[in-house]
DNA sequence: CATGAATGAGGGTTCATTCAT
DNA sequence: AATGAATGAACCCTCATTCAT
């Protein structure tokens, strides 16, 4: 992710990388892997195709990495909100707030990745999926273990850490869909409380 | 739905209309809609190519039809269970356990929805993203209004009962797919329990 | 021609080929003969696609029988006017108007039929062109023997007269043309006394 | 026209181009516009199907640019021959001669032209068929005012230019098509003096 | 290294024709 | 005799990928 300190040939070849990841990604979440062509990402990146081909070795590759990178920021992100030391109910609160703002900086990634690995849409034949998914599970992990040391402190009823981790996925993906269809409507700040009692309620030990 | 008491022919056009269209939910649940070709669902249908044809006239409607078609029952099916008399707890259950059973039963043509409407892999041009959103919409305001009638009775705290409905979808949609996931190690239907309590310690009345 | 007196299934069967080869014309006039389906002809025609077929055993079929059957038209109409006992000049005259006559009755044809042969759009694999070209032929020879006769009584120059119908064959073919495709900036008929004096006496000044 | 001096990578473009375009003519002439396949095109041409996508966008594309490089050629060397500053008669007997070089060099293209608009077998959608026809209009217009020269001199009668124009276009061509369907028996050449003295003189004995 | 002309497999679609009813 | 559902060869065109310059 540091680029400084390489000789000049070597960042100038990342910024080629990084022009080209960003033409794929406004093209893709535009009209969607199957309706872009290798020759629409290099005219948008303003390189010559062949060149695109020496930076990715084709197409699924050149998805693959996009999603990696992404992905990556996402984790590290949502990662280190997790581990603050504050305490549990603060971090909650810091975790659903985050994650709006990751919605929105990534909603073009976000798009893509559920067009076309939720569903079925295009086969990653094999590695990303795969990769990406170790990434959230391990999210979700360390999301359940926070929620379990709210168990332990008795902060939570006892319920397995992992289906509360879900459970709190589950509400905060269904509100924030819902503010990305039409944010007007549904804000989705101004439902963080709202959502934060909703599953505090749920899941407070009495 | 029923297609008694119609002429021979009719009856044969219909039962090879619902061949054809099984066959391309298999392969594009499969596939995805993009890496299935108009020939391969022929073939799989046991027709030719251009029989395909005079049934649909072209992929995409194709893909319409089959996406409608399941839409609709998805739709009558849950539309059925909230308008049943019970109370609203007892309702609320039902509901919970049917959309396990529509989910096994309709995998397939979930995964294709999700891949192909959620994101942006396949911009529907028109109309098929909008009739079933309004399907969609149409029942989460019913869900909205049986949560309504149980805020009147105030066997629920007062909070805008769309968002209690979105909080239900949130849930519920969490758990399923985290058991398509992995039917062994989260079995949805012993959690039922766990995700009613969950959303019902959120949103009951003290 | 004729279909008096037959049996009255036969005569219907003539009337439906009638029917057909109506439909035909007009939509090969229409859109050309690559441009209309078989299935096209039998809807405007009200038959069944079976039904065309048992009447013409292909496409090109249909097309031959069209073509010859206007072409037989044609031909009887003109040569029954070259028939008539009158003198060279009125015979000449009466041809003119004639051909004009015939120009505007059987345009469709007439389009259909320079698209079709004259250049490369359709080789006819065998037949039709020849027999055409056949009757348009006989047709030449005898307008050329008409012309001989006005040689022999001094009425024109001693010029071969095959060449001389050749003549008048391009010279009215050129009014027509140009007065088919602005009827109203250049009529024919008005200038039936220019073609013929232009045949008759060349355009230059004594 | 000429491509000197061009770099030599357009110099190829321009010789692929025309390669191309020389295959296409040759097989839409041998058969005819809906009888030729792009594949059998780029084929003959010893490219690749998609090589010549990338000079023509579709196959009508590619039909009108060859009709309208072959009708520009028409047009500047009769346009040429019409310029000259002789006495109108050896302008005239230019131009038939002229005709007859063109007609022999364009014979593959005529007959295309001649089967693809002039009938309906191809309704060129839009624009070939109204440039080709303005550039004839300016032709026979140029030829009308060579003719209304020599009407101001008294050299012809009065007569309108337009319509000798048009007996003149009517002429030459009939001669020309007599003389394609069989060079041996009704060459043209030798027929020139016979046409010239016809247009000038008619048929008519003095 | 960058370029972009060339490649050709493969996809969506049409339509002449057949044949069981 | 009439019907029209079914067939499948063949068409136009796109686009991921290669490679000579």
């Amino acid at each position: 992710m540091q680029d400084e300190k390489l000789p000049r040939r070597e960042r100038e070849k990342l910024r080629h990388r990084r022009q080209m990841l960003a033409a794929a990604l406004e093209l893709f979440s535009e009209k969607g892997y199957h309706n872009v062509s290798m020759h629409e990402i290099a005219e948008r990146a303003e390189f010559a195709i062949g060149t695109l081909y020496k930076f990715f070795k084709n197409k699924e590759d050149l998805y693959k990495a996009l999603m990696m990178e992404k992905s990556e920021e996402y984790h590290r992100v949502l990662m280190g909100v997790l581990a603050e030391e504050d305490d549990v109910l603060t971090v909650l609160e810091d975790y659903i707030a985050t994650k709006a703002r990751l919605f929105t900086d990534s909603l073009a990634s976000l798009r893509l990745y559920f067009a076309e690995t939720r569903g079925a849409s295009f086969n990653i034949k094999a590695g990303l999926d795969q990769d990406i998914r170790k990434l959230y599970d391990k999210f979700v992990m360390r999301l359940a273990s926070v929620l379990e040391a709210g168990v332990r402190k008795k902060v939570f009823r006892k319920i397995d850490p992992y289906y509360m981790a879900l459970a709190l996925e589950g509400l905060t993906n269904a509100f924030l869909f819902c503010w990305l269809e039409d944010p007007e409507q549904h804000p989705y700040e101004a439902n963080v409380p709202l959502i934060r009692d909703m599953f505090l309620k749920g899941v407070l030990a009495e």
